[in-house]
DNA sequence: AGCCAATAGGTTGGCTGTCGATCTATAAGT
DNA sequence: ACTTATAGATCGACAGCCAACCTATTGGCT
């Protein structure tokens, strides 16, 4: 499955895979697809924007960090990432439920049409 | 919360409300409504240029009725719309599991950074 | 030494799907 | 007469993700 499935959700992905500690864009790629079981598969073209929306958001920061020539970009909640994160999972939970509801509706709850 | 957060999830939903029996336009925007607890809010620009795509889809066929003057449009689930939901339903699990297990990963299952 | 794959960063044009606005028309309520 | 709800529909704008592409370093293999 490929992010535009996940339309919507990417902030919550990445803010959440970030949690832990520290990350860099690649291995937030990986942790995601780790996490997932391998089921999704974000593309560099869609996290690399999406974590500079993040950063001038300030929910995260990022540092560059460099091992002799090798450079590479660390991001990190800050504060205010974190608050977000909570409440992108409220509003995952307020979402799944609602589809939920519609799509497995739950047997006698709803109006009865032709039976 | 409004169909954009649905983005991808669309057709289940539309497919789902006419699988208890056939309806037309303004119907399914108010059982969606209803089924979601009022949390699902479809625009008509919305739903219907995805109930025009998922007829020539095949998913769904619609007849005119008409009651005097009024005109009114019934959809009605065909056999590859009952298919199509079948699977759209089995992708909804995959996707949420999937998500969840990103958003709130069980302890332990993960790999394990600095704890 | 030469080559390729993996790692690491990034940009850009394009596409898809939903939104908001707008239009027409009938029925019912005040 | 006017407003609101019901019912259908279209269309431009916009957001978000993708595929493709580019650069560069590291390390394995031959």
């Amino acid at each position: 499955m490929k992010a535009s499935a996940v339309r919507g959700h990417l902030d919550g992905l990445l803010l959440s895979v970030l949690e832990s500690g520290p990350l860099h864009g690649y291995a937030v790629i990986t942790a995601v697809q780790e996490r997932s079981n391998g089921v999704l598969e974000l593309r560099k073209g869609t996290i690399y924007p999406a974590l500079d929306k993040l950063e001038r958001l300030g929910l995260l920061r990022s540092t560059w960090e460099s091992e002799g020539e090798r450079r590479r970009r660390r991001y990190e909640l800050t504060d205010a990432g974190r608050r977000s994160l909570a409440e992108e999972r409220s509003m995952w939970q307020e979402f799944t439920t609602a589809i939920g509801a519609v799509l497995d509706p739950a047997p006698g709850t709803g109006p009865k049409h032709a039976t």
